[in-house]
DNA sequence: GTCTATACCCCGATAGAC
DNA sequence: GTCTATCGGGGTATAGAC
């Protein structure tokens, strides 16, 4: 990572993205960006001619196939869905203790600043949590999981949303308790929606 | 509210509070914060001579006491903790509608912003966390509830984390959609750990 | 495409009169 | 406690040589 043999405008973009990570929109300079880039502050502009906010745009597509890569990876770890859950939840804990608890969800500060102000970011990060969704979706809908397509739809919004919160409160605490909790309890929701003889219902 | 027979103190960490949660931390100057709340902007610096991180952390107590509000009120709403779970994702989803889908949890875009940086504010933000999970679990450890003392601690943190990401995911998609599920998706896990003869386990 | 230099503005914070 | 004025710095963005 923050590899030397990439390209300038790719440098440009992971950089970007790993600092509004860490700061969000507003608290992510151009300058700073450039700097830790090792790359001119013109070139920022010459790659990005619409500034700051073609840029961040940039960073946000960037960071969401970054972290489906990710969530892929912990979706094909087991077959089962329970365990998947807590699979996602541990990858989760571990790239936070290994930065330090700082590298959360790369886009959330950046989507709750701008929210009111710039809705061409807003709409970038409404594609990247749809298309995170519909990685756990998928999951939740493969054959022999027994979930029926209108559950797995939503719980794969409140996958979503619960690990965001649990990530979120795991780094303000720096603690992997959050997730932990998380994984088990996301667990036990999408076994509650298991189809067979065994389980009863709500 | 933002109301006038207010004194310049409480006006100006309701302004602040009210603008950090739109717009996070950095994107909230205080010279806004002083036009808005119809204030001279030495009188900012008279009540807050720390500048802007001590009043950064008194917003972020603010808005502590006034979701604490809001919460006691979804919990008292009825005596069943499950359905003081949908009652509170219904609470959220009505102050976000009513404020275009702007106003969401006060802190998180503050709490994004400045965890890497300013370990006062991550510390407030910490405090507010801790209080607003102990009224949750203050109301599943009631008795009649039927909840264990670790179920009850442990799902504190999954209603509180749960809400917090839905609500994210409500603010950046303008629906409702993702808290009701949320709420939902609450209610039957709570219920999940009630004990009694007519429940099953995992 | 990258360099240096810089325009222009707003940031947080302060000074001193009243 | 509030007013006006201002300082020093850093923000986005641009110009023009190379």
């Amino acid at each position: 990572m923050t590899d030397t043999a990439l390209g300038t405008r790719d440098r440009i973009v992971q950089t970007t993205s790993r600092l509004m990570q860490r700061q969000g929109y507003e608290g992510t300079a151009i300058k700073q960006i450039s700097q830790e880039a090792r790359v001119a502050l013109s070139s920022v502009y010459h790659f990005f001619p619409n500034g700051k906010q073609e840029l961040g745009i940039a960073a946000i597509r960037h960071a969401d196939v970054e972290f489906a890569d990710i969530l892929r990876e912990a979706m094909a770890s087991t077959d089962d869905p329970a365990e998947a859950m807590v699979a996602t939840a541990e990858l989760l804990i571990t790239h936070l203790r290994n930065s330090d608890w700082l590298d959360g969800c790369p886009i959330t500060a950046t989507a709750l600043e701008t929210a009111s102000r710039i809705p061409e970011i807003q709409q970038a990060v409404a594609d990247t949590f749809d298309h995170w969704r519909t990685l756990i979706a998928d999951k939740l809908r493969a054959e022999g999981a027994g979930i029926a397509e209108q559950d797995a739809h939503d719980l794969a919004h409140t996958v979503i949303n619960t690990l965001e919160g649990a990530e979120l409160t795991a780094q303000v605490t720096r603690s992997g308790e959050p997730l932990e909790i998380a994984g088990r309890h996301l667990a036990r929701l999408v076994d509650s929606y298991r189809q067979g003889p065994t389980r009863c219902d709500r």
